[in-house]
DNA sequence: CGCATATATCACAAACTGTGATGGGATCAT
DNA sequence: ATGATCCCATCACAGTTTGTGATATATGCG
């Protein structure tokens, strides 16, 4: 059984109608004459069985059911625009370059989804580095995009999420704020982590000594854990086996971490546009 | 600017090739021969720039792209089917008369807000009336539907809602609950307050008089609120000037009024049917 | 191999769609 | 009023599109 259905071409000059509000300046828009709009006013309202619109002094004015049909019209021409714009992002190819540091990278796994259901032909490099090393590489067109944490000498790109830095100690351990500070550093990117330690407990004229350093927090766990340091990470960070340290404890208050995106300089294409805005959303801070 | 548009009676064809699996069923279905089906196919593959579909022994199957396509078609022919309908409901005119006690005319407001969106072309007469009588005429079919208060001897109809009756009293006051017990009763439609308080208070061998009774629930508050008498309505007639007795007060539990919708014998016209889908969400218990 | 079943392609007739020209109604300026 | 102007409706026609029937081609099955 086939289902009457409307023509989106229709629809479509019946929203310019509605927009210009005359049925001449609809056709001058869509690059009709004035002849053919007209006709596919009527065109529309034959197959509806309805009166659309009435002349009215100059231009026209719509009934009632033409007021209704507007809604309908402008749903159905939304929706034939996503789709076309879908099947045809399928179709881009070509290949993205994404820099983040290692630390971060767990954070993507949402916008690269999206993003490769969005464009599955195209192909998707992560490269992961330290922070100003890959702000180096964004700006000289090597990276389309970087993710970095906000260094004070790599100043730019766009803030898109905070991390609150905490003091954590191990979950059942009182810790050993002896002086100097027994301090483990897990370094992720270029250190920004020790550069606030030090401006904190510098600000603070508090003394402290470097423990231990890693790359990795899996490797800093024991030291920590067994009460021997006490480490400076984000709030993310936190596991059932850390704790962290209010002010109560005496160690100075913490700034946050700035995670920014860098673009590679020059208009980005359209691919590249969508991956920065999947990762602002699903990459940046919670709100929005 | 002229924007590319899909064309819905190619999405049409393309849903019916997915449903039945072959190009030649699909034809038939739509009756279409088979080779305009096939050329349909490959008309809505070249305004995409698309492969949708590939020889696959007998049959078709469906690139990915065509997996894709298909939700984005589904989406479409919904749509346009709801713009349809609602353009054409718009269209119907006729009356519908609908009955129910003056009592309950007040739960109408939404369901007849929504239908006269449905149906702005259609009249509705709205007869108030004792629920006997409206039973009565609905099966008569003097009235296309009816919202009645059950009665014992007016079985049928679908139950809608259920309204739990309370024992009240003044805010106020000490209930005077002598024997026989002061009744004020509040009748709506024809006394199922009535002999719903007869029964349970009979069942529960407790000897009362009939101390005030009336049509309206206004004239019926003074004395109430005053404390001359206790009064039987639905917990959704409470309001700050009432108190309900809990069992507390040695009163007799009480039933809840059943509401039921009876619709005229025969097929209802299809506004009619949507009026009493509209009722039975409305006018029905919250849940659902 | 050949039959049965499906899809693809082709040429053509019918239907549809956009154009330019023309007519008519309403508004505005003089 | 009157003419100028603006805008919409209608018409005939040319160009295009669409569906059909016939035919070619591919695939699985006995």
């Amino acid at each position: 059984m086939r289902t009457p259905v409307l023509d989106l071409n229709l629809l479509q000059t019946f929203l310019a109608v509605a927009d210009t509000g005359t049925v001449t300046a609809a056709a001058e828009r869509l690059s009709y004459t004035q002849s053919t709009v007209s006709m596919q006013l009527h065109r529309l309202e034959a197959m509806l069985g309805v009166t659309l619109h009435e002349k009215e002094g100059r231009g026209i004015r719509f009934t009632p059911e033409g007021e209704r049909l507007l809604g309908h019209a402008r749903r159905l021409l939304t929706l034939n625009n996503e789709a076309l714009n879908d099947m045809k992002a399928r179709q881009v190819a070509g290949s993205l370059t994404l820099g983040i540091p290692e630390d971060y990278a767990f954070l993507l796994t949402p916008a690269l989804a999206y993003f490769h259901q969005m464009y599955p032909a195209m192909q998707l490099k992560v490269i992961c580095g330290a922070s100003t090393d890959l702000v180096q590489q964004v700006q000289a067109s090597e990276l389309d995009l970087a993710v970095v944490t906000r260094q004070t000498h790599s100043p730019g790109g766009e803030m898109i999420r905070r991390d609150p830095l905490v003091w954590a100690v191990g979950a059942h351990q009182q810790p050993s704020l002896v002086d100097p500070l027994p301090l483990a550093l897990y370094s992720p990117g270029a250190d920004v982590f020790r550069e606030v330690a030090e401006h904190a407990l510098g600000a603070a004229g508090r003394h402290w000594r470097l423990a231990y350093s890693s790359q990795s927090m899996t490797g800093l766990m024991p030291v920590v854990v067994a009460g021997l340091a006490v480490v400076l990470i984000t709030r993310d960070m936190l596991n059932p086996q850390l704790r962290a340290l209010d002010e109560k404890s005496g160690l100075p208050a913490l700034p946050s971490v700035e995670i920014a995106l860098h673009r590679a300089p020059g208009r980005p294409s359209e691919p590249a546009r969508q991956l920065a805005e999947l990762i602002r959303q699903h990459v940046g801070s919670e709100k929005q």
